[in-house]
DNA sequence: ATCTATACTATGGGATTATATGGGATGCAA
DNA sequence: TTGCATCCCATATAATCCCATAGTATAGAT
């Protein structure tokens, strides 16, 4: 599981070290699947200006629920197109860096320093100062919206989901 | 899994380079089954003017399908015919290249700068400059679809069929 | 508690390899 | 011959590997 926050350097190459803490967390989930590849897959947010990343394992459950839909849905290859065609294989070099593709790099406006943002079964992606600027916001907004969140939680068959 | 997007050049023999990690892909694909054949399989999409391809197991796959259904079925047969019967079997050279036939180059609309769009279990080859077009309206498309795609995928107990 | 040895992490830079792509030579069929 | 497809070789660029180092944490011994 992706937890914490760690801030890395983006070097002149569009390198970037991949917090050790994820590294352990995906060599974990990879285990059940022998998944020949040892790296992220990182994407660009559809929500706002940052990416977001997971293990070969995150992205495996994602095309086999696509599976249970027609494959000529409008809304599956949509999102088979934005999700998939816009996913990248980021290989971990000997000391666990990925080299950011530029278009990734612009895409979030990182430059110099990056922040990994743990997000439980996936992680973001952040320029550093942009993200902390968006935790305040987050640190707020999460206190506000909690009672509603626990609601829906209740709601939805959940078995002691402490939130 | 077919990941990413890659554009190459069309040169003027009708060649274009498959990107590696799409080779690398229907290699450990055809691992299983032993593939006599090393190279792509690309056919006309039925929905635009694109074309999709993928290895020899996804063909595999859609044949074995297929035999679940009466052989005189006459959406089977119209099936067969459409896909089994404009795909191509399109070999690598020794750098990676296939030689794409005028007539599925024509169809695309291909002509210098072509795109490959990774779909997961296949892949879309798209003329760059048409795909860049549509990519704008696919990300605003699939962030708005998405919720129903979530909602469908709950109700549906599916069991991954994928024609 | 303090010091020391060890392991690991993040990061920089040079060396090496892989990839995409162009062009020529060869083989085959119409 | 003429066209067409395949194979072979050459190369610039981009990606990857490899080694070195500095800082940080961990463990053990005194």
């Amino acid at each position: 599981m992706f937890l914490s926050r760690f801030t890395n350097a983006l070097d002149a190459k569009g390198r970037v070290s991949v917090p050790a803490d994820f590294r352990t967390a995906i060599a974990l989930g990879g285990l059940e699947n022998n998944d020949e590849f040892d790296g992220i897959v990182v994407w660009p947010s559809l929500e706002g200006k940052w990416l977001e990343g997971g293990g070969m394992a995150l992205v495996r459950s994602k095309l086999d629920l696509l599976k249970n839909l027609e494959p000529h849905d409008h809304a599956r290859i949509a999102f088979e197109r934005a999700y998939f065609g816009e996913s990248f294989r980021l290989g971990f070099d000997a000391s666990g860096r990925v080299s950011l593709p530029k278009e990734l790099a612009e895409f979030a406006g990182l430059d110099k320093q990056v922040t990994f943002v743990g997000m439980g079964e996936r992680f973001e992606i952040w320029d550093a100062d942009a993200y902390l600027a968006k935790a305040k916001q987050v640190r707020k907004l999460a206190k506000d919206t909690r009672q509603a969140l626990y609601a829906k939680i209740k709601v939805g068959a959940g078995q002691g989901l402490d939130i």
